[in-house]
DNA sequence: TAAAAGGGGACCTCTCCGGTCCTCTTGAGG
DNA sequence: CCTCAAGAGGACCGGAGAGGTCCCCTTTTA
């Protein structure tokens, strides 16, 4: 449904709450601050890790950081980073199981389209998602 | 994993297919042409004229054609047609079981993340799609 | 009036994501 | 040197949801 994973979601929370503290955190200080269970916290900021997003301190005290700054940080590398490489249909992955690309017309111009999807994402970074969202006097009153 | 429904893709393939006969077409000649299953076909192309992308003639010698040219058939539109409204996330859909918004400093920005991707696939159209792709003699030479 | 073709759901299966757990490695500190 | 906290890595299981099929109804024309 063209839907990022739930994974995902959690990856950016996570990365939001990293750079709000602006120090090293463990996963247990992360999982409080998120709500999120402290092993999915673990899970995420594991595979945040490997992609170079977060730099991890192991032994006692332990825990993560921003591997750079909040602006340097951008959407489509969060995805890369926990689904893998962005590609809107199993064709454009290169495994095809999709043998019959003589039928399919569609077949060469994916790319296109992935690298449009890809672009849009690059261009909001961590440093945009984490502005305070504005909320009018009357949104508050009727938020209740 | 940020990927289309496969029945999205095979909305498209029929699309092209249709827009290539430039004709009426039944369900059973589509799925000739695309190798598709005749009853897959049928699913995607009821919720396409629904969508208002095909228009259909029912009755003896009915089917599909184009409701409007190539050009004016976006990819977004198509995804909209088979997938409904198009959100990355559930919290973006306002059905948000997300319900600690207080702790997630994301919220409030996701409507801006969906607009760029919606952006980005409403730049290309079916006939974008159709553009014969170009092969190289390299690259025939290549592919063995 | 019978056959062809679309309309609209219901339903079942199977894949794949989400979440958990276990064990190993690393490093600080007593 | 030993212990313990904290990350690394991978295995595993259950449930939701997409894919695909089927059935019956309506429309239209030969």
């Amino acid at each position: 449904m063209l839907r990022i994973a739930k994974l995902t979601d959690y990856g950016l929370v996570v990365l939001a709450h990293v750079a709000r503290v602006d120090d090293v955190v463990s996963t247990v200080g992360l999982a409080e601050r998120s709500g999120l269970p402290q092993t999915t916290v673990a899970k995420v900021a594991k595979a945040l890790t490997r992609a170079g997003l977060l730099s991890s301190t192991r032994g006692l005290n332990g825990g993560y950081a921003l591997a750079r700054p909040a602006v340097d940080i951008r959407v489509a590398q969060v995805i890369e980073a926990i689904e893998g490489p962005l590609a809107l249909t199993a064709c454009s992955t290169g495994d095809s199981e999709c043998a019959d690309e003589h039928h399919c017309p569609l077949s060469g111009h994916w790319p296109t389209i992935n690298a449009a999807v890809r672009g849009a994402l690059m261009d909001v970074s961590l440093a945009d998602l984490m502005v305070r969202t504005v909320r009018t006097p009357i949104a508050q009153t009727m938020g209740g």
